[in-house]
RNA sequence: GGCGCUAUCGUCUAGGGGUUAGGACGUGAGAUUCUCAAUCUUAAAACCCGGGUUCGAUUCCCGGUAGCGCUACCA
């Protein structure tokens, strides 16, 4: 429910990825909190492609977050790229300059560092001499083509505090002394994260800048650069990381496809089951409820909600998946509509090399929704509905147990006499093949088990009537007809 | 090293000056069923350590420890 009584301008948030990969999970979750920010306050969602990094750009990491975004089905309001605005970010930096807010920097790139350098107890803060240069010989040597990097000149010695209210975290301060002079351009004129990102959150007039707690430090840079801007700071609110079982933060480089986003749409997650786990990693309703769909968490979400500690993301080498997410997941596909689960199933079958009736889907499906976790499972929970030979399989599991071959074959010579006559209908089967369990003076099971594993080349699987019915007559007289060969060998 | 943030079952979390510290996943046991799954019941499982404040701290404060983040002309 939004909030009732607004108590400003509507929000404006933003997503501002840097495309230099897939779809990180981390990253989605940080999209889903800003959208669910924006649409429970009827705010605007922004997407920004923050790609001002030309080195490490690449267009199909472009391609992979708006495939990502598309398959989790949430939208946006407005869309920009950062790399269009660069005119913008050289202005801002170049008016920043010229209030004598920074200062050219002439000391070769990476070359801080080594040597002497001025410092507060081993943390860098500036290159030594750079800052007090004279606007005369600064201008001198940038007119004689000397590159420079353009920094911030950081309130030093004042006792200075920064401060700020952070909607996640609280009250936040830091002494302006320990801030170092960061960059806004680097020495090829092309502007730094720190710089392109307020000029642009300021101009775009974002209201809330909803990210991830690896900010909360940059924070009092960027309050810096909105000062020098002369531009009203937004409200900021951090999210608590998501973590690998081992404390360290998801990386696609340590942990790979785990952390994709594509990984979990290819592997079978609903959108809804993966954002419905998303949201409950550094989140709560704080009320026990955690089934929840987008209506849900819109109605829900607020920052208030928002934990303060990291969040662990339990994977395993041999399990992709943390075991909560597979469940909700599960719990997902069980609350979806037959037709629409059929729909979504058929893709993987497809995959998986059938080539299945949409009628045939829509008739397994009732028996395999509440035996799959995830879409992909469909395959091996219904590959012999759709096979025309079934896999091989050992004649041994035609066999119950405490039986012989001689009971298995004589259940299933029952079975095939009674299938000719008997209508191909749940409860004609269910009659016909209960009595005749008890003429052979058995038990459902061992009368079950030789016709299942017979018709469907195992001894787990959907109820036998029902699989029966959707595979038909002729189908299971022919598995049954050959189960009592191989019974013969 | 400096600065910042964090700390409740294995994991995600609720809670909060006095509670049998609650829920969920996962795990164990049982029930039910034609198998599996689902469902139901049930069990084991946590307040990082030390000091203070207080009649009483897991909760508030301080210190320690640990983890994470920032400390780049990366974002």
């Amino acid at each position: 429910m939004p909030d009732s009584t607004p108590t400003g301008p509507i929000p404006r948030v933003r997503f501002a990825p840097s495309p230099t990969g897939f779809l990180h999970v981390g990253s989605a979750r940080t999209f889903i909190f800003n959208w669910l920010y924006a649409r429970h306050n009827h705010g605007t969602m922004i997407l920004r492609i923050d790609d001002t990094d030309v080195e490490r750009n690449t267009d199909a990491s472009v391609q992979s977050i708006f495939e990502g975004l598309r398959w989790l089905g949430l939208d946006w309001d407005e869309e920009y790229r950062q790399s269009e605005r660069l005119a913008l970010h050289r202005r801002q930096a170049e008016a920043i300059f010229a209030r004598g807010l920074a200062y050219r920097d002439f000391t070769p790139a990476h070359s801080t560092g080594n040597g002497q350098q001025s410092s507060v107890q081993g943390a860098w803060l500036c290159n030594p001499g750079m800052r007090e240069l004279s606007r005369e010989e600064s201008d001198r040597r940038a007119a004689a083509g000397e590159p420079f990097a353009l920094r911030y000149r950081v309130p030093r010695g004042e006792g200075r505090a920064l401060r700020f209210r952070d909607g996640v975290y609280g009250e936040q301060s830091k002494a302006a002394d320990e801030v170092e002079d960061f960059a806004l351009l680097r020495s090829d004129a092309m502007p730094t994260y720190h710089l392109a990102s307020c000029v642009d959150d300021a101009d775009l007039r974002i209201s809330h800048i909803i990210r991830g707690q690896d900010h909360l430090t940059n924070t009092f840079k960027h309050l810096l650069i909105y000062e020098g801007l002369g531009a009203e700071a937004p409200l900021f609110a951090h999210l608590p990381l998501l973590v690998a079982p081992d404390g360290s933060k998801l990386s696609k480089r340590k942990h790979g496809p785990v952390v994709s986003v594509t990984t979990y749409r290819d592997a079978g997650f609903l959108p809804d089951g993966f954002v419905n786990f998303l949201c409950l990693l550094g989140w709560s309703p704080k009320n026990d409820i955690e089934l929840l769909n987008y209506g849900k968490l819109v109605d829900a979400f607020t920052l208030e909600g928002v934990n303060r500690s990291n969040a662990v993301v339990n994977f395993t080498e041999q399990d992709p998946f943390d075991p909560k997410a597979v469940w909700l997941n599960a719990e997902h596909i069980r609350s979806l509509p037959v037709d629409l689960l059929s729909g979504m199933i058929r893709p993987f079958l497809v995959k998986a090399g059938f080539d299945p009736a949409p009628e045939k889907i829509a008739a397994v499906t009732p028996l395999i929704r509440e035996r799959i976790k995830l879409l992909r499972d469909a395959v091996s929970a219904a590959d012999f509905f759709f096979v025309n030979q079934l896999a091989p399989y050992d004649p041994v599991e035609l066999i119950p147990k405490n039986g012989d071959a001689d009971l298995a074959r004589r259940v299933l010579e029952t079975a095939e006499r009674i299938l000719t006559t008997t209508a191909f209908d749940h409860d004609s089967l269910n009659k016909a093949l209960r009595e005749a369990a008890t003429s052979l003076g058995l038990k459902a099971g061992p009368m079950f088990q030789p016709i299942r594993v017979a018709v469907c080349g195992r001894k787990n699987a959907p109820p036998l009537f029902e699989t029966m019915v959707v595979l038909g007559s002729h189908v299971c007289l022919e598995r049954i007809r050959k189960a009592i060969g191989s019974l013969h060998q």
